[in-house]
Order: structure tokens, then sequence, then C-alpha cells
DNA sequence: CTGAAAGCGCTAACAA
DNA sequence: TTGTTAGCGCTTTCAG
């Protein structure tokens, strides 16, 4: 209630403290070059003595871009998209960006309409794992703006711009010749969600070795709770190709399936096998420990976050390179739900 | 290139087309009450035909706050405290507001500096899982400014906030209870970071259960790797109060516990009982099923939100009451690792 | 190399 | 009830 409200200092203050003009003042702040190097001095202890902060509000007023940039997942409560979420935050903070995070709930209209959102709060760039399915040129509109954008995780449909991706194909395609090698001939293959990226990548991989070991393919889709899986499962036990090993694209499948698995007494590896897309901590913990194909959403995210800045920077001085794509390896983590190592030779 | 830049419509453009000052329009669009219906309406068609959009920069040059939250965790890639930002982040976009996240990779003056950060980025207010031990009248400052700042799950030391808490003491009780009508009378007690505020709770319910049934209190913290743990479980064995039953304080200390037990060949529950607190969603497809302490971190988000959003209310309208004290209950989920549910008849 | 003037889009305070 | 004036703190002209 005191008279005395602690005012932040202004470029003004800063100005008449050095005794220069306002611009040089403004000049000094962003680095202008023409500046002798004296009154830089002047201007530079000036703002250390008054504590002076940028006021971004003016800033962006007058046009420029926030130092902030925008992180969009399908799902931030996902173990997955959460190590993603707090690498980019992390790395953001960092380069001196705060970082404004949005889950999508899996929604493309909601996508976009963040996007947008984040976007008239000027943010300097965006970070997004799409949840669209059909392109989407709206994206695009903003990318011409100015406002960088790279998608990871999956491409952008329609959208040209930079992204990071993993080899979902040739971890399915690793995982599928371990089952092989193990000589197993029934293999089924399960998730839901055919329609993203990263799953019918996965399926590809799966028909591809398959079909090359001649071998009939056995997929179901859609199967998103636990009562799916298990009615799944008993159908295809009894079903007259019955399965003697299981590829789970989805590693809430994968929990089901060993839920579902465990109530029905079916030994893991000797009545069933199973391999299951994205490693997780318990992975190895588990009763036998699950054979996983693993991929880093670390190295995902930090490797998307090196392209978005870089972005940035070529947005700032008008440079627009051929966008990059980056491909990551996924890797096939050998525990003992597939049986005994041995079984590898062949 | 071409000269036609989309510019986004501004209030004075509004003003035009609707044939009125710009402080109609800016009345009309905080919802100012002295504003004839007629005027209104007019108004509001031309907002609509316009598709015009406050300008947010330009209203927080003029003192207002921005339609932001920050949120403030130790660890956004701890499943926990993704839930709670996955819930946060939802609650705000319902009411508007975008929310800036940050992990505060439980360093206390990393934690403060982003809060400032935030605060001078005027954010409307601030949700915070403290990793302070020591009270920080710095926060406190903050808050005086205007702004609304709310504690979850952690209470803020030296800082009088609304705050959202779990039992943990009730939950760590109730465990314990349990293993004892289980007719354990050696129960180890161990975790890491005793002197987080959880954690410390949790330790608290389980020494009052013990001191309560005349038993000997057995603890060993800092124990925040897999060698830790498995180095304590070999001593504690070979030690002549071995444990027959252990609680574990943490989640990653369970993780541990199950694979340190499993290497050394310990079934549970025969060879040892385990409860963990912190629930998570294999602990039922383990083997056994893990018995665990649960507490929702979407419950205790929701909460939280509830207080921040009515507390910038109150700040707004300038009313401050006491700060609100809310306490989520913790529940025990019984499931094997204890033992059979017959036991239960003391 | 430096400075003065002119707003960016909005709202608080006053007039009408 | 409405409109007018005056900036918020900064940067982009354009002169010196």
């Amino acid at each position: 209630m005191k008279k005395t409200e602690i005012r932040k200092p202004t470029i003004r203050e800063v100005a008449k403290l050095a005794r220069v003009g306002l611009m040089t003042v403004s000049r000094v702040i962003n680095n202008h070059p023409s500046v002798r190097a004296s009154t830089r001095k002047k201007v530079e202890a000036a703002i250390v003595q008054l504590g002076y902060q940028q006021n971004e509000a003016a800033r962006l007023l007058k046009g420029q871009r926030a130092r902030m940039i925008g992180l969009i997942v399908p799902d931030l409560s996902d173990q997955f998209f959460a190590a993603c979420a707090h690498t980019v935050q992390h790395l953001a903070r960092a380069d001196g960006y705060m970082t404004l995070v949005v889950s999508s709930e899996r929604d493309a209209d909601l996508e976009f309409q963040q996007a947008e959102l984040m976007a008239s709060r000027k943010v300097s760039g965006l970070l997004i794992v799409t949840s669209t399915k059909a392109g989407d040129e709206r994206l695009q509109a903003l990318q011409d703006t100015g406002l960088a954008i790279v998608a990871f995780d999956r491409p952008l449909p329609g959208v040209d711009t930079d992204c990071v991706l993993v080899e979902n194909r040739g971890g399915a395609e690793a995982a599928i010749a371990h089952l092989i090698q193990h000589g197993h001939k029934h293999i089924a293959c399960v998730g839901y969600d055919e329609e993203t990226y990263t799953v019918y990548e996965r399926l590809q991989g799966y028909l591809s070795r398959i079909h090359g070991a001649k071998l009939k393919p056995q997929t179901a889709f859609g199967l998103s709770t636990l009562d799916d899986v298990r009615n799944w499962l008993t159908a295809a036990l009894a079903g007259k190709n019955r399965p003697t090993a299981i590829f789970s694209v989805n590693h809430r499948t994968s929990i089901y399936l060993l839920q579902a698995l465990s109530e029905l007494k079916l030994r893991i590896p000797e009545d069933m096998a199973l391999i299951g897309f994205d490693d997780f901590d318990l992975a190895a913990v588990l009763n036998p420990p699950l054979t996983t194909v693993a991929q880093s959403p670390v190295e995902l995210a930090r490797r998307a976050m090196g392209l978005l800045l870089a972005g940035i920077q070529g947005m700032q001085n008008g440079v627009s390179s051929s966008p990059a794509k980056i491909l990551l390896p996924a890797k096939l983590m050998i525990r003992a739900s597939c049986g005994p190592h041995e079984a590898q030779k062949s």
C-alpha cells in the first residue's frame, strides 16, 4: 500500500544514468554493431547497476517474437511424451526460452487451434508431435508467417517442415527377425490406432518380415482396453492358427497383454513369446524381463530442439534452407520374453 | 513478398466498422457494464465480422496480466508430475489460459529464478511443487506483487499460500497397519531424500505405527540407485534383525527393490513382503501384484487449479481471504505382495 | 556513431 | 453511456 511501488527500470532510466540517448541503449541491448566500445561500456554498467531487464511486452508490440517456444504433444501424461517435454523444456531454458506446453488430446483440430494461439502469442518456434492424419495446410500458413516449426516423432502431413523421426519400421523388423530366429511360425501383431504414423510404420515392418519369411500375417488393431485384449487373446488361442508369439506395437497394449496372459495362466515365453514396442523402466523387472524395441525420447527431443533453434536463427536471418530430416535408430532390447538367448543360432 | 500482408484487425478498425469510439470497443471486450445493449450488439457483430482478437502484448504493456499460468515441478519426466502437468494444462485451457511449464530439476534456486521469470512475463498465477527445503521469502514478494500462487504436493515453507496436500502420513500408517496385521514384526522403511516433505511425512507415519506397536524401527535413506538398494538389502538380510517386510516410500526405490529381490531369488511375499508408496499402472500386472499406497495426481492438480483460478479472481478483485488448505486422502491398494487376504483377521 | 520523433494496440482517467 | 487524451516501454525511421 505504500507509495514506493517497485517499478522496474526502463530503457529511459538506463539512458539517463549512462548519459546517452534511448536509442543507444536499445542498440547495446540488441548487440547492434554501430556503437562505440566506450559508449557500450557505459551503458552496460548502467544496465547492471539498475538491474535493468527488457520488457518483453513492449518488444512484442513492436512486432518482435517472444523468447518462448511452444510444444504440442498428443498426451502429456504419456511417459514417452513427458520425457520429451522434459528435455525440450530443459534445452529451451538453456537458451533463454520459456516453454508453453499443450496436450492436444489426440485431436487434430485442437492441435491446430493451440498452434494458432501460440503463434498469436508470438512464440519463436513450435515443436509438434502431430495428431493430424490428413494433411493440414493451415500450419503451413503459420510457418509462412515467420514461425519456425519442427515436427518430431511423426511427420506433419502436407507441411514441409524439419522433422525428426524414429526408425519404427526397422525396429519392428528387428523384433520380428528375432522372433523368427526363435523358430516362431505364427506371430501376431497387435495394437490400436493403426492410423497413427508410428504404428503404421511398425505394422509395415512386421508385414515386410512376415512376408519375407513366407509366414501368414495375423493382425489385430483397435485393442485399446484390457477387455479388448483379453477377448482377442482368447479368440486367437482358440483359433486354428494359434499364435506362439505376439508383437505388440503399443505400450499400453503390451501392458494389457501381460495382464491378460497372466490371468489366463499362460507362461512367457513357454506358452507365448512377447515383444513390445517402446521400452519402459519396469520392463527389466518383470517376470520374465520383457524384450522390447526401445526408442529414446530424450534423443528425439534433443535433436528436434537442435533443429528448432537453428530454424529460429534461420527465420531471423531470412535464410530458408530446405527442411532437414533426421532419422533416429530404434534398438531391440533382448531380454527373456522370447525364450533363451541360445536359440539365436537360427 | 506481396504487399498485402495480412495484418490482424485492431480495436480501431472494429470501432470504425461499428461506428463507435475506441473505448466502447474496449469496454465490450472487457465486459464493462456501462455499455448499452444495442451498442454492444453492434460492436460484437463487428468483432465477429473482422475476426478481431485481442493483442495481448498491448494489454501487458498497459500493466495487465497475461492469460497464462506457470507450472513448476521438480521433474517433468516423473510419471506423477507429468500427470499433474497434463491435468493442469487441460484445466487451464478450459479457462482460456496457456501453460508455461518448467522442471526445476529439484533445485530451489532454479525454481525461484524460473518463478521470477514467469512473474516478469506477467503470468496470472503460479502452481508450484516446491523443491525448497528452507523457507523462501522471495516467493512471498512475488505474491505481494499481485501474483496468485498455489503450492501443491508439498507446502511452501515460509510462504503463506493456498495449498493442496496428500495424506502422506495417513497413507503410510495404513500401509504399516496392514503389514502388522499380516504378523510382521520386522518392518523396514526405505527410500531416498528424507528431507523432502512428502517422504518425511511418510516416514513419520511409519514411525508412529511402529512405535505404537512396540516394534523396532529400521530405516534406510539415500537409496537412490539399484546398487544402493542391492547393497542395503544384502546387508539387511545378513543382519540380526532381518526384516520380513519392507515399506518403500519412493516409487523409484520400490522398482529397485523389486529388481534386487528378484536378483536374490527372494520370493514376494513369502520371503519378503513389500508395499510401495505411489501406485503405478504396472503394479497390478507384476508377479505378484504389488500392494501400494495410491495418491491421485489428477485430483491433486484439479484441486490446485481450482484454488488457483479462485486466487486469480481474488487478486483481480483485491479480495484476499486467508489461504485455503486442502488435504487429499491416500488409498491403500491391497494386492498380493504382503501375502493372502485371509491374514487380515489379525 | 548517435539522437529525436513517431508510433505498435490497448486501457485508465477524465470530459462530454 | 460514450468519446477523447495520454501514455505503457520499446524499436524503426530519419536527421544530425
